[in-house]
RNA sequence: GGAUCGGUAGUUCAGUUGGUUAGAAUGCCGCCCUGUCACGGCGGAGGUCGCGGGUUCGAGUCCCGUCCGGUCCGCCA
């Protein structure tokens, strides 16, 4: 037998028991005649005391890092106990033990604080899964996934699996290919979700499905973004958004239960997408802390905004802002002492290629109630107030304002405000703010090499049904764009979707919408995205006509789970919650994947190489 | 496709204005040590400075190219 227990359970109850465990050896400590060894298995580590009488035993079989041991003796109270350790109270009086695999030393330590890089450990992730701290994340992985299936299955979702090898309807992403070698030249593609056959599902009356499930898409990868990933995707038929919103609160509240033990009781807020874009610059706002988006001028028009374009600015004679086809501000607080070296550092933040932004103008809100601007000279004391008031802010805060193009400059001190938040340490790891948003457009404008006014795409997907009260302009409206440069002012510009993300700390965790369920919308809606009925038919013909046997009204979620295990596990990183993630590059260090295939695989696919 | 940072001992890093024999910590090996738990002490081994080319009397250091890795932009319905 290779153990009675493990290295992780025993106690000072068990003393003067016989036991026999097994693990791997994670230090030696050697005292002349004595040696402790902490013997590590995924429980925990109990520490193993080699007597004098082993020694001869121990020069004849040498321990090393990593060997696998097992060992029999007694568990004695320890004289000196280690407060910091489960079984720090006791110790195995080591009797007889073998090596039952020695190790080779291994290329970085296996400890919290390893000293090995990311690179390394990839490359070794067999051995980085040993360390604790990789092992606490896989183990907050199963606790999320393991909430999840508790409480759909509480609530009378069923898990139903869908094909991985399914048809290339290359909407959206990038599919991954397999080619085919019963059907020369023909290819499966891997399926970027489950989407069309969860609506199947409803239409079949399986009425609540949920799988999770991995989705493939062939696109660049980021520290959050991996080729394969993993979505907890759900679908309910005979629903409205509202009915979808209260079905998934319920459900990432008790993930937050019993994952993280916290009780999230308050309201989960919502915000129309409009309003998201408008305050924060963002469809993801991080509500954790203020510093909303003020409009000193805007070519974005939003109804009901009280500050009316141009009103604060105008007339000033400083170009960069006349001439600016939007001027947005943010006050932030507390840091109106900053230093010019500290503005001009702020400002060469925006001027990086990634923000790309030409300047910036600061306002100082004094304390004596005067202000402080870059920009003294064409604005009066007045109008610098004017515009403090109108950001809330109070004397010590500094208001930054970018001004440029609507889409680069709302994008910029959205980063901004990020960034700001991140450095006065507003954004509170162990604080968790949830954030419906909604009303998404239904369609996003795209340029296309054919069609030279552009086209639309479908912001989501091509299945989500649009608000209810927008139909109606859909369908008598016309999808030709005709100029570029107005086509905001396109009905199509207008349609509102029935679509909804969760936001968690300003990360998109989950998304979904209520979906089209019969086929003239459908049929309606692939035209509107510029395809043809035949090719519509071609591609999504089995959809269209399963629409054909009654399908049911329904809709449905998607949430990104390796994302929301991350974020619960208060890293930046998903690869950290995935036992084996890729590089950034694609790559699977490990196992030097992707690679190439032999000649022979070639011949039976019929493929032939064309590099260019 | 683009931007940017990095590549020096097994590992993580330092290396000044281009100048003698490239350092530290940790790991590894050996010896000593009966209560350690980040054990301690003494000693030792360990380097094609990613690769290729160039400038120079002289390159880890400067220049060009290339490969690899990190982060970001584009992309991600």
């Amino acid at each position: 037998m290779y153990r009675t227990h493990t290295c992780g359970e025993l106690r000072i109850t068990d003393v003067s028991n016989e036991v026999s465990l097994s693990g791997w050896v994670q230090t030696i400590r050697k005292f002349g005649s004595i040696t402790f060894v902490d013997l590590r298995d995924r429980y925990g580590i109990t520490q193993l005391l080699f007597g004098e009488h082993l020694n001869k035993a121990l020069d004849q079989n040498p321990l090393g890092r990593e060997f696998v041991l097992k060992v029999r003796g007694l568990v004695s109270e320890r004289s000196n106990k280690n407060l910091n350790m489960a079984t720090g109270d006791i110790e195995i009086a080591v009797q007889e033990f073998s090596i039952l695999n020695k190790s080779a030393v291994p290329p970085f330590t296996i400890q919290d604080d390893t000293d090995g890089g990311d690179d390394l450990r990839m490359k070794y992730r067999y051995l980085d899964l040993r360390r604790n701290v990789v092992k606490k994340n896989l183990e907050l992985r199963y606790a999320v996934n393991r909430a999840a299936r508790n409480y759909l299955h509480e609530k009378g979702f069923m898990d139903i699996e869908t094909p991985f090898l399914i048809r290339s309807t290359p909407e959206g992403a990038r599919d991954f290919v397999v080619p085919s070698r019963m059907n020369p030249g023909q290819f499966y593609a891997l399926p970027q979700s489950p989407q069309t056959f969860k609506q199947l599902l409803m239409v079949s009356g399986y009425d609540r499905y949920y799988q999770v499930v991995k989705c493939f898409r062939d696109e660049d990868l980021r520290a959050d973004r991996q080729p394969e990933f993993t979505q907890i995707d759900c679908e309910m038929s005979f629903v409205e958004q509202e009915d979808i919103f209260i079905m998934f609160e319920g459900l990432i509240r008790s993930i937050f239960k019993d994952v993280k033990g916290i009780d999230y009781t308050e309201k989960i807020e919502r915000m129309t997408w409009e309003d998201a874009m408008w305050n924060y610059g963002n469809d993801k706002p991080d509500i954790r802390f203020g510093m909303k988006i003020l409009n000193l001028k805007s070519a974005f028009k939003k109804q009901g905004e009280i500050v009316a374009e141009g009103e604060l600015i105008n007339g000033s004679g400083f170009g960069v802002f006349d001439n600016a086809e939007t001027v947005l501000a943010i006050a932030v607080p507390g840091i109106g002492d900053y230093t010019r070296k500290q503005t001009d550092e702020l400002t060469d933040w925006v001027k990086r290629p990634q923000i790309g932004m030409q300047g910036m103008v600061t306002i100082k809100c004094n304390a004596d109630g005067s202000y402080k601007s870059s920009v003294d000279k064409f604005y009066s004391a007045a109008q610098l107030s004017t515009i403090a008031t109108a950001c809330d802010a109070v004397a010590g805060d500094l208001i930054l304002i970018l001004a440029g193009t609507e889409e680069k400059t709302r994008k910029a001190i959205s980063e901004l405000r990020l960034e700001m938040g991140e450095r006065l340490g507003l954004r509170v790891k162990d604080e968790f703010r949830l954030l419906w948003v909604l009303d998404f457009p239904l369609f996003e404008y795209a340029e296309d090499e054919n069609m030279p006014a552009g086209r639309w795409v479908a912001r989501h997907h091509p299945f989500t049904a649009p608000k209810p009260d927008h139909i109606e302009v859909m369908i008598n409206n016309n999808p030709m764009i005709e100029d570029a440069a107005t086509y905001l002012q396109h009905p199509y510009a207008g349609i509102k979707a029935n679509a909804y993300d969760m936001v968690l700390n300003g990360n998109e965790i989950g998304g979904g919408s209520i979906r089209i369920f019969q086929r003239d919308l459908q049929e309606r809606m692939f035209a509107a995205l510029g395809m043809s009925k035949q090719e519509a038919q071609h591609k999504f013909g089995f959809l269209m006509g399963a629409f054909e046997y009654g399908a049911p009204p329904h809709g449905g979620i998607a949430f990104g789970f390796d994302r929301l295990c991350a974020i619960l596990g208060g890293s930046e990183s998903i690869r950290d919650f995935i036992a084996f993630p890729k590089n950034n590059s694609g790559r699977d260090v490990m196992l030097d994947a992707p690679n190439t295939i032999d000649d022979k695989q070639f011949d039976e696919l019929q493929i032939k190489l064309n590099f260019k």
